[in-house]
DNA sequence: AATAAAAAGTGTAAAAGATACACTCATTAT
DNA sequence: ATAATGAGTGTATCTTTTACACTTTTTATT
């Protein structure tokens, strides 16, 4: 590289790069969201998202299936970048740029020892305690984007288990949006698409007579990418 | 601050951060961008978006407007964040953190004589040279974000001049969704807004008949934020 | 054994929204 | 006077969305 290619980056300041995680759950019937109550400084005892700081080796999704992994302990998991916030004092020990992603993880698999190690909690996206930083902000932005995606984009699955009655189906989809749904109109919709399978199980559990199970078929699903429900 | 709380910083690698713009112009049917063929070190001769990179005392949407000012003359210009690109490679310089932003002007307003001295051009997003690092993908997200935005957001009057036809309006949706549009159908949503109005004036440019110039009107907008059009 | 309780499962009609479609009008250039 | 150009306008059909109520199966209770 010539001096003058190295004087384009050279003079520019450099900044403390992070992610921050709106990983979702849902159970009872609400849509929930994992925090920490940090036992650490700096802002010690204050609520935040679970984050971290990006690293020289890696890229900011790398970053944040890392994050995950640590608190989760799951790998692979389903995620969309919200945002970039960047505001001069949003983190007020430095200056540091965040980039939001949202997760979606299923609460049954998930590796729940970890939540006392790094003192986690799951709390309900209804009823927000107060959060540090902007991460309210980030929260909220994140459900709104979840809620406009879920009737278009088959992503809804990640927070069930791999097989779910059409009730718990519906229930999310309420929750998410927002609003009841009629279940009829709501079955009818789900039975135009061949991806979503009757397993030919039945979950005795949640009702006496007993609900059909079904679950979502990926590869169907990508023959078609059609997909709407609401 | 603590010693601990110093070192929660200190221990993480820091990053250039730059801000890359999306500016699109509508203009002889077709939505255009502008990009600047470098004529400095690094990447000299490639063609590029515009973009600079973050300094110290801005946030990412000051840089912007900074970027959007210097190369455009223009100030206030809306804009919307695309995402952030952290390939590890994604300039092969130096490790840069990016964020995209699409920014909406009209390019009768801006001052073209700036084009020169960056050496700009403007191209139609319907055949895109070949263009360097990851800005090929950000030009697509952007363009696909808008197309997403336009028909529930009155975002589209900005790449319109203040009065305009409902011919040119119907145009920009063509272009922008990228598919023909009844007339009288898009009339018909367009007389369903009160807040995109009629101005009294006649365009006698375009047609020899003359054609009622428009203009939106964004107080009345803001009282009921009901906006549809395709 | 009979009954009550709880959630699962199912179809049709009306309303609303989206789409398809063709001619007249006003003006200017020839 | 006429031809050419784009502006302007209404209705009927189709598609999609919404509203709506009862029967079935099983278990717990008496």
């Amino acid at each position: 590289m010539t001096q003058k290619a190295r004087e384009y980056y050279k003079d520019n300041p450099q900044f403390y790069v992070a992610v921050d995680c709106i990983i979702f759950a849902f159970e009872n019937d609400e849509l929930q969201v994992l925090l920490q109550q940090r036992n650490f400084e700096p802002f010690r005892g204050e609520k935040t998202l679970l984050g971290g700081f990006l690293q020289a080796g890696e890229s900011l999704e790398e970053a944040v299936q890392r994050v995950l992994r640590i608190h989760t302990g799951l790998t692979n998991i389903y995620m969309e970048q919200v945002g970039t916030f960047s505001a001069l004092d949003r983190d007020p020990g430095a200056r540091v740029i965040s980039t939001a992603y949202y997760a979606l993880i299923n609460k049954n698999l998930y590796d729940s020892t970890l939540l006392k190690e790094y003192n986690g909690e799951w709390v309900s996206t209804n009823h927000l305690p107060s959060i540090h930083f902007d991460h309210t902000k980030m929260i909220e932005q994140a459900r709104e984007q979840l809620r406009r995606k879920i009737s278009f984009s088959p992503v809804g699955f990640n927070l069930l288990p791999p097989s779910f009655t059409l009730a718990q189906l519906q229930r999310l989809y309420e929750v998410i949006l927002g609003q009841e749904i009629d279940k009829r109109n709501f079955r009818k919709r789900v039975s135009e698409m061949q991806f979503i399978e009757k397993t030919g199980m039945i979950d005795k559990v949640s009702s006496r007579r007993g609900a059909s199970l079904f679950h979502f078929n990926m590869e169907k699903y990508n023959m078609t990418h059609e997909f709407k429900l609401k």
